[in-house]
DNA sequence: AACATTTTGCAACAAAGTTGCATTCTTTCT
DNA sequence: AGAAAGAATGCAACTTTGTTGCAAAATGTT
């Protein structure tokens, strides 16, 4: 059963604002990740700029959203799973996707990141994989 | 043997400037990856701003530099191989490594992207990999 | 209901990126 | 070598994106 709004910051130990309510609630409803401007284009007139991107900022470090890394300059956000930042730190282990039709960037959440053999003396942390392409919509 | 940036430049039909001829240079002689910002600091004495940005675009264009994603909204730039663009479009198929010590970012060339098998319906085009950890260097 | 603490909006600012246009530099052609 | 055509550059102005300080408003706690 997926958490309300509601639920997720109370058990995130953030207060319950009407803006924080309303930008979780966009991420809720939305199938693909969103930038920074799609939540301005959906509620600029309700909440400012510089609020969105604080609640932005409070959602990543509570471990409510992730950004995914993308070659043009913009920062996509999407949801965690529940359990991601049990141990402290983010393990969004999933592969991303972009689509070159749609522009669409989704989680491919069923999709684990492959292993990868790195050369003699690197330590691997963190691995995230952005495949482009074609999506199943747009097929 | 590595081409010298003359040599890059003609091959790709671009007139040999200085301003291109010193970028160009500095990427052949980085170890890493660099942002447009690298680039100003050390030559916004001689080229303007808005001159690097160009000369930015005109190099990814011809294939000359291709660009790594990141998380961090900031666009890195790293010289392609000889062959990568004769097809029409990039391919860098290695993996990209960030070190979260010295912050450096560098290409793996050896490191070929493993492949990954998407879900029913996604068609893959190109497929991006970025490893963050301890490099070589700091290890 | 009153208090302490957070969050928000506003204004001002800083940084990053884009565009148009006049000038300068490359390349080509004679 | 010199002229002409085309391309690249610098500058100014502008837009977009992101950050910071502070006063007002909202929230949660007693
Ligand atoms: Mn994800
Ligand atoms: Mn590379
Ligand atoms: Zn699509
Ligand atoms: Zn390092």
């Amino acid at each position: 059963m997926k958490k309300s709004s509601e639920e997720i910051l109370k058990s995130s130990a953030l207060s319950l604002t009407a803006g924080r309510k309303t930008i979780l609630d966009i991420f809720l409803s939305s199938p693909n990740a969103l930038a920074h401007q799609d939540i301005e284009t959906i509620c600029k007139e309700k909440y400012d700029r510089v609020t969105i991107y604080r609640t932005l900022q409070t959602f990543l470090e509570k471990g409510i959203i992730h950004t995914i890394p993308s070659s043009d300059n913009i920062t996509r956000y999407a949801l965690c799973n529940d359990d991601c930042i049990v141990t402290g730190h983010h393990h969004d282990n999933h592969v991303h996707f972009t689509c070159d039709t749609c522009g669409k960037t989704i989680c491919l959440d069923e999709t684990e990141v492959p292993s990868v053999h790195l050369p003699k003396g690197f330590r691997a942390h963190q691995i995230n994989m952005i495949v482009s392409g074609v999506c199943k919509s747009c097929a």
